[in-house]
DNA sequence: GATGAATGAGGATTCATTCAT
DNA sequence: CATGAATGAATCCTCATTCAT
């Protein structure tokens, strides 16, 4: 009502600014509510808070979403897509050595996923999962695994063309995983990890995480080195 | 007043034996938080709950506990304090290499915090930090920051003698935390990361963990691996 | 989340009507508020018993006003303030004696705020007044004193022109003032002071107090009667 | 347990002590009971308080009282007793005038009644009267009519005397009253009254009362002085 | 009798969800 | 479709009352 009687084109511009965000409205939502969810945790978050963030009204958000529940569940289904799928197929035709491949993978993942909001899915998994197994198994699904067979698929080349040792797979992949899902959680968990002194510059940590991976920090480092309950025990 | 007007048999049923153990109930309701803060989050576990696996009323957890608020705090101080000012005492009187040390001290930790219901307080922790920024704070001051000034002086200690290469501590400790922490994710998010296919025995990933922070994975390493961005770009 | 889970006809039936009032509902609220509170006392009214008073539902009230407290100060706001101010104003513009003021201003206070259910509020604040204290001090600034100063100005303006003796003002004030509160009091408590044969009539009582305030009950007065302790004393 | 062991004379003491209070714990009760709920109003006090004012624990007030409702009540009645009665014998060989003996009957009742803790009930009573019909109907017997009976002689006397001039007892007595019962209310509600420039001194107030009770206060009184309502009305 | 630990009904308040406009 | 007023189940917490010691 308030814009009915003039028809100047400011007008036109709102109402297909409007046009253009009903389409949008979906998007938004999700939005919102990834960064809150990640922020403040499931529970905390409240629908009229993402709403809020959203631009819409409390009862916009269930037109779209039956629940809170399920836009949570919508957040990280959304979220968690085809980063990993797009990493294994640039595996497939990458060209350079496997060194060059951890080195390559995991700059690239921390800059296409773990910098980006959806990092905060992983986060955000770890603390709901037991509230939600069908999202938990997803995950499993969607992230864990395929995660994991492209890291094995990279140091399998490796064992195979000489570049590193024989390695338990099962077990080596996390030396690649563990410190980039311990970076998202830092990264996503502002009070937790981060007091004033300590503060974690992200490409630093990586380069170093993988000049640790691939080197050891031993001055002269033993290939075999069989880790066995030492003679000297804590008392 | 409430059940004062009807004084029928039935009320004396009704009453579950009531015991007095004042000195047992905070220890019992403590030990209920933990295990219910661990696996549901602080805003999903109702304090009645907690009562009622401690075997209480809901009143009485209110008689030892100001709020639930202050119960969390008080399952922190007493499943986390401690255990790093114990492993640093242990330190002190250490007489090994720093290999061993580095080797000693996660595979102590491990056993003694790590696979004990408090690791769960570590996985809560970055769930509702942002929610509980004093309750944060106080993490941060009795974990995080002594953890990290034992990490960095066993790796210092090896850096003198020998043993390490030159490291930048700052980052360097996180060779050691990562790992650990992220162990610590995967066995409190039972839902999140261990899917029936991978499971991961502790021990053997701690093992794996050393073996590659120690000497990493490459055949041949370098001792000077300077991590650059690689030619071979992903696409 | 509540009734999500049964969408059967009943569910319907359970809902009342949703009326859509949001102009409306402050005023009822504050109605029912003030009839429950001057009824029975701020702590024995239920929040949910004022609500539906009013006709909706305890979130309803919850909507309007943030807490039981608030909803109490917006009460006395809405009911007391402005009486007197209005009084004050009237006095201004007054032409009559100074006697004919005392008279205008009891009768027309007692018509316009003492038989009002306002006037309930006024029983109220004696009661509740130490559990509010900010309550208090702000019915001290807005009404007590306030009603002191017009008391005061009128009783100054009699003694200055000779209608009145010297009087001390302080203490004089509540000649008037005193009755008045006294006829609130038995207004309110009803059970208290009126028993099925003492029943007092409003006009009647204050007639006669401003006959007794103004020429006082002896049948020869004295117009300086010092009152000392007699020598006729009570056993 | 603590002084099982030594049977100095101290330990007697304590005992001869406890065993003399044991006679005394319901008064005790009583007057803490009383101060508290003057002070704070019947809901806004607790049982637990009322036991640690009276030196006992809550178990014990439970013991000597079926319930909160029942302590209530029991201090009205154990307070509300024979004040009343004692004045109104005291006037039956009280050999002065009237006004000596209104005089006399204010001042009195002030020292005896209004000045003490039981004057608390007073305020008790207006304010939980609703609460409680049953006590209100008490308190009316008990203190409403015997002290306007009381009154009413007194000014009856006075009339047939000659010291009055004629009065509608019915109303007249509420001059008597009234102020009593206002500097009660003012007594016994710290906040509500008595700001910090405001303070009554009860017997100057009682004083002044009189005088004007007496005399009234205009300068030139009219022994007849009929109101009505003025031709000079606010507007 | 006295104690105070234990109980649980009751009440204030929140917030996901509904639905009249 | 969008809104936001209205709802009421759910939850924290209090405190009168009970009862084992």
């Amino acid at each position: 009502m308030p814009l009915a009687k003039l028809s100047c084109p400011i007008k036109k511009a709102l109402h297909a600014k409007r046009e253009r965000r009903k389409e949008a409205r979906p998007g938004e939502l999700l939005d919102a509510a990834l960064d809150l969810f990640v922020e403040k945790g499931f529970a905390a978050t409240r629908a009229e808070e993402v709403a809020a963030r959203a631009g819409v009204s409390k009862g916009t958000l269930f037109l779209y979403f039956q629940s809170k529940e399920e836009l949570f569940k919508a957040v990280v289904r959304e979220n968690i897509s085809g980063h990993i799928r797009e990493l294994n197929a640039a595996f497939d035709t990458f060209e350079g050595s496997a060194k060059d491949m951890v080195v390559q993978c995991m700059q690239t993942w921390w800059q296409r996923v773990g910098a980006t909001k959806s990092a905060g899915i992983d986060k955000l998994i770890t603390s709901e999962a037991s509230n939600f197994p069908e999202l938990a198994s997803f995950y499993q699904a969607e992230v864990i695994e395929p995660g994991q067979i492209l890291t094995r698929r990279i140091l399998q080349k490796g064992i195979d063309n000489g570049e590193f040792r024989p390695l338990d797979l099962d077990y080596a992949v996390f030396g690649i995983i563990a410190p980039m899902m311990f970076l998202i959680m830092t990264k996503n968990s502002p009070n937790a990890f981060c007091s004033d002194q300590i503060f974690l510059n992200p490409e630093k940590y990586i380069a170093m995480q993988i000049d640790m991976l691939l080197n050891g920090i031993s001055a002269i480092p033993a290939t075999s080195h069989p880790i066995k309950t030492s003679p000297h025990e804590f008392n």
